[in-house]
DNA sequence: TGTACATCAGTGAACGCGCGTTCACTGATGTAC
DNA sequence: TGTACATCAGTGAACGCGCGTTCACTGATGTAC
């Protein structure tokens, strides 16, 4: 009776937090085959991360491979979810350790997380947003949930601002056409957002606009147009806020 | 004497514009070539193209495609050169039969006219402005002047509303970052375009947010977001025009 | 007008390469009694 | 504590496929005299 609560007990401190050696073991090697697979991928594009090159280079058979992936698809979606899961971690970080009302300089430092990001990963960046793989769809179920991390870190100050009317609509807020906001209603009630739909409609504009920039910087095609990113990048943040109209407020 | 002036006359008719029967079967296989190619870049990505799917489809050996192209790169830079001359091609005409003071509906028009060219043709425009083929890159001497023709159709009608006075130019005007202004002034004096380096600014500016705008649009990342892309186009093109301040005027 | 020759489109076999996936297997590491 | 067994990581050969490029060639179409 005592061994045996015993080892339930030794078992149940494994399951929650005590992984084994060999679960250990397993998931370095999962580890591994990720970080080769991106380096490969920076390398030579998403379409150059190959199982026989990530065995080659681990010095493994490509057969060993399919004790951690039932197939290439499955790693390739382990990499995008990845990826996804890296923006939101770094978007996040961006604005901590601000003080919650300073939502202009938040919404700034989230943008210039964005760009460090992406430029930084550019390759990661192309693999989830970049020129679709071919013949391949990766699961919403997994993805959906890693993208809205994303959107949420962008969203939390201006949603924010709005509550604190530090935000001052003029007239972009009665350009919302109809149709777009039927369908933000539809979100917001679906994923239960709890802001107003204009809130999110700034949310896109901003995400729209920040990545729709970086997209072409990534893809050199900013640098030959305006010389010098940083600034023009700058440049267009600052419009950016300004045409919200978003301020930082003193703690009260 | 007489038959040497009348060969040479037929020689020189031929050279200036008739094509030998010759001449004319390898123009067309060449369009057919291509036009295979396109297909099946619209069906399996750009990286999808292949010279023995090609010849396949052309009921042809693949050493026959070698008396068109000399390798498979320089089939892909054709398509690249073709497609930024089509779309080139699709810009002007969107503004095309307007009265030239017609400022604003010009620009408005041509925005309108990038996204049908986009939506219509997505494998295309993947190609030139998605995520870059590894270990190819495009020879600019061929490349570059394709991409001018398009920026200069954006350019023009603004350039054109500068000069008339139609644009008010409000705080953007001191906005401009003083390296990009730099930069935009070399580039203003290398090709010789004759336009105020704050034109070419805002310039950029449109086409950046059209075009970060599309190139989610057509990598699926709108939608989802938006609902109505159609419509949240509309509104990003009419508060671009807005912000620009720019006027239809009354022809003198 | 007819003949000799050059030009050119296209053939067919071969080279060397890389890919994802399957299958039956070996040997080490853990587990139950 | 020792033994029998299950679990698991990794092997190695093979399958079937597609790719770009080379080479020596055939036969039709044009050209020069």
């Amino acid at each position: 009776m005592f061994t045996v609560l015993t080892n339930l007990n030794i078992v149940n401190k494994r399951e929650r937090c005590m992984p084994t050696p060999r679960e250990k073991q397993r998931a370095n090697t999962l580890d591994e085959i990720k970080t080769i697979a991106r380096r490969q991928m920076a390398e030579h594009g998403a379409m150059g991360v190959t199982l026989r090159g990530i065995a080659r280079e681990m010095d493994l058979t490509v057969t060993a491979l399919y004790r951690y992936y039932p197939s290439y698809d499955d790693l390739i979606t382990d990499l995008i979810v990845d990826a996804f899961h890296a923006l939101a971690d770094a978007l996040e970080a961006g604005n901590y350790g601000l003080p919650q009302t300073a939502f202009r300089t938040r919404l700034h430092r989230i943008g210039l997380a964005y760009r460090q990001w992406v430029i930084t990963y550019p390759s990661d960046f192309a693999l989830i947003y970049g020129t679709p793989i071919p013949n391949y769809s990766a699961p919403r179920e997994r993805t959906v949930p890693a993208v809205q991390r994303g959107l949420i870190a962008i969203m939390t100050p201006i949603a924010q601002a709005h509550h604190h009317h530090a935000i001052t609509p003029i007239e972009s807020f009665r350009s919302v056409p109809p149709t777009v906001h039927r369908y933000l209603d539809e979100l917001i009630e679906d994923y239960s957002f709890g802001v107003p739909s204009e809130t999110l409609y700034w949310g896109y504009r901003c995400w729209i606009r920040i990545h729709g920039t970086l997209m072409l910087e990534v893809f050199n095609h900013l640098k030959p147009s305006v010389g010098d990113s940083v600034a023009f990048y700058e440049a267009e943040l600052q419009d950016m806020l300004n045409s919200l109209k978003i301020q930082d407020l003193s703690p009260p």
